[in-house]
RNA sequence: CCAGGGGUGGCAGAGUGGACAAUUGCAGCAGGCUGUAAACCUGCCGGCCUUUGUGCCUGCGGGGGUUCGAAUCCCUCCCCCUGGA
């Protein structure tokens, strides 16, 4: 039912042209699943995006475990039948959430701590580093803590939010309701056999940048353990397969005795996890420490990346799989892809600006509007320019990958990569 | 004409003797976002400056006064709202 099969390998660097079937379809490779979390691309539907070139969708275990959603769908059957399509989708474990929920625990197995570090007080200067910083490539303790979601309205709730990780699994609060949850490796395997979907993750516990290198060891141990009972509860589904996920940060020797590790196991393919470091060049090498341990013949994910250079950069390492939620969040936050460079469509200086989003893209949206009209359906806040801006993102970004296969094929992705990134 | 309420930064609306260049929201300007607690978040938002500062100037309807000090208290004028003749 599923086969990863390799069908041309880049000349001078390790990027790789593949095929992946799966009983509801077939997925070329290299390519990006689309992000519908909680069973919906926001902005757009799947036939859309199907239409555009998606060819496999990633969905949350996590939003459908919380409030036991998923006896829902387990009364529908599949997350294919409760959505009511028939393309490959993937599910994340949920370990993410133990990251993006716990984010700040830094202390320990079964220690409870504030979720962020007392440095929030000052966060107004500490954004102004992050944007500084970011743009200069470099993360720092004064950055990476502080920017996701800082100064949130829910903070106050947050703030009593804890997480405890303990070596069979995360107890946590549920961030919507404040419920207590617990996820494990068998709960979570559970629950995605149940959701169904064609690639599911093993749960995992994805580090922070912060971590040090004995925590991260730490977790990674946890990883690996979780990685083997997830397979035990996985035991021989047919109609899904797994994979198994590389931890260790941004340690070189953790990286490598994750990459070993995981690839011992009869995992269907990896997942590249974790902390990928302090600055976008440690993603390609972590990733040069960890890939070249694994089979050649698995087929390889990259968690969460999605910037068009870490995209590039990525597949000249060996990826062949990608998630992201950058082209419907940005397209939500009014920010649209363009061979140029990003540009923020809410600026005022495109209200006037009668050349579309990007006059080299050949989507619907850029064939038939300005950027004038995007621009003003977003400042007036019509959900409408949301709607046009994740078509013409989810659409270029496709597009993207589309080029990036034929130029494998074509023997030249190196200079394909070039002429991106110069622009 | 009488009685009562009110006039605060582009708008709405706090403040009612010093901590007020003035809470907050909206609007405006700029930016951020990488396995989605995200149609979200952050910063700026009276003027001036070859010293960007516990700096200077102007400022809470107009004018005058009390006070060391007034958006805040008093007088007066103008305007708006509600009720009465």
């Amino acid at each position: 039912m599923f086969k990863f099969k390799i069908l041309k390998k880049d000349k001078t660097t390790k990027a790789r042209l593949g095929i992946f079937k799966t009983p509801h379809g077939l997925i070329k490779t290299p390519n990006l699943a689309i992000v519908a979390t909680k069973g919906g691309i926001r902005g757009l539907s799947f036939e859309q995006a199907k239409k555009f070139g998606a060819e496999i969708f990633m969905i949350n275990t996590f939003h459908f475990f919380r409030q036991e959603k998923y006896k829902i769908i387990k009364k529908f059957g599949s997350l294919h039948k409760f959505l009511n399509i028939n393309y490959p989708l993937m599910t994340d474990s949920g370990g993410f959430q133990v990251f993006s929920l716990g984010f700040g625990m830094e202390h320990g197995v079964g220690k409870v701590a504030d979720i962020f570090p007392e440095e929030m007080k000052n966060s107004a200067e500490l954004t102004r580093n992050y944007a500084e910083n970011k743009k200069n490539g470099i993360y720092t303790e004064n950055n990476i803590g502080v920017n996701p979601r800082d100064k949130n309205p829910r903070l106050s709730a947050l703030k009593k939010n804890l997480v405890r990780i303990y070596d069979d699994g995360v107890e946590f609060i549920d961030p919507y309701n404040g419920q207590k949850l617990f996820l494990s490796p068998k709960i979570s395997i559970k629950v995605q056999k149940i959701l169904g979907a064609d690639i599911i993750f093993a749960f995992d516990e994805c580090t922070s940048p912060l971590s040090d290198y004995k925590y991260t060891k730490e977790a990674l141990k946890r990883t690996h353990k979780w990685a083997i009972k997830c397979l035990d509860e996985f035991g021989k589904t047919k109609n899904q397969v797994l994979f198994g996920i590389v931890q260790g940060g941004e340690y070189e020797d953790l990286r490598k005795e994750s990459a070993q590790f995981i690839n011992s196991l009869p995992f269907f393919g990896f997942g590249i996890g974790g902390s990928l470091g302090k600055s976008k060049k440690d993603i390609i090498k972590v990733l040069s420490w960890a890939l070249p341990y694994l089979d050649y013949k698995k087929p390889r994910h990259l968690l969460g990346i999605g910037e068009i250079d870490d995209i590039l950069n990525s597949i000249e390492q060996g990826i062949d799989l990608f998630d992201c939620v950058i082209p419907t969040r940005w397209a939500r936050h009014g920010t649209g892809f363009s061979f140029n460079g990003r540009i923020n469509l809410k600026a005022s200086k495109y209200l006037t600006d009668k050349k579309p989003i990007d006059p080299k893209c050949k989507c619907n949206i850029c064939r038939k509007y300005s950027r004038a009209y995007i621009c003003h359906l977003l400042r007036e806040k019509e959900i409408y320019g949301i709607i046009l801006l994740t078509e013409h993102n989810v659409f270029w970004i496709l597009n993207l990958f589309k080029e990036i296969r034929k130029s494998i094929k074509e023997n030249r992705f190196s200079n394909f990569k070039k002429t991106i990134l110069k622009l």
